[in-house]
DNA sequence: GGCGACCTTCCAGTCGGATGGAAGGTCGAT
DNA sequence: ATCGACCTTCCATCCGACTGGAAGGTCGCC
């Protein structure tokens, strides 16, 4: 199939496709007489899975890595395994990160709903935002 | 205070303050007679302010927003507030996405996990990877 | 033989949040 | 007088993941 094909399917645009194949995340495809791209069935796999591990986060040189390993073949599991471990434990650095960013904020706003909004009147000090009143 | 006491009162490089003051996130200072850039006590609360609002994860343009509503003044808790709120529900979306990217990598490296390493012997096809064995 | 859809390459630009470096001015201490 | 620390401006570069556009080739159909 060709690229317009193969980006349809796989609901990226025919630029993302190759800009993939110019950073190594896809390999080139065999060519037309034309010149243009021919791509095989096996191409939609790599790119839907592509997709899938980049919405869970991972970036695309990892995923690069992840699909070398695959495609060295032997002792990929470790390695990937390997991977998706680091990949899980920054994930949940980052959940909690975002947790506790959230928890903040919501005091924050908590303060803001229960401000008399008359008493924002000094145009030097917003009460929901000076992080304590008197600190400086 | 010059710019570099007030960035290192604020664990900021001096190229930072810069920058935010030439992306309207802090105002221009006083100078002094040699150009030097002279900020008071005040400087110190609002880019703190700015760092703790970062960590909670807004942007610089929301901080931006926020720091010219409470320079505006007046009504600036509700609007402080309703940013504060669509800013939490962007939070609780991007927690409930890692949560689920969380899950299915953690499918995906139970897998990994449970797998024989010398089943891995096809080159074309990891099975930690591969989502479904044969679905193309 | 010409239209429009599709393809090619290559180069530039975007966004957010800085960071690096060059070239030069200023200050206090020795 | 000169050193080093600090300051100034301006312009360029980085990262990741694309996206846009120009200029041109190819295909099928009327």
């Amino acid at each position: 199939m060709r690229i317009g094909e193969l980006a349809s399917l796989t609901s990226v645009t025919t630029k993302t496709v190759r800009y993939y194949e110019s950073i190594g995340l896809l390999p080139e495809p065999a060519r037309t007489e034309a010149g243009y791209r021919d791509y095989g069935d096996d191409a939609v796999d790599r790119l839907r899975f592509v997709r899938d591990a980049q919405a869970t986060g991972l970036s695309l040189a990892e995923i690069t890595s992840v699909l070398e390993l695959k495609e060295a073949g032997r002792a990929s599991c470790g390695h990937t395994a390997a991977l998706l471990d680091r990949h899980l434990d920054e994930l949940d650095d980052q959940i909690n990160r975002l947790v506790a960013a959230r928890a903040s904020l919501r005091a924050l706003a908590d303060r803001a709903d229960g401000l008399d909004p008359t008493a924002c009147t000094d145009p030097h000090r917003c009460q929901v935002i000076a992080p304590t009143p008197a600190e400086a």
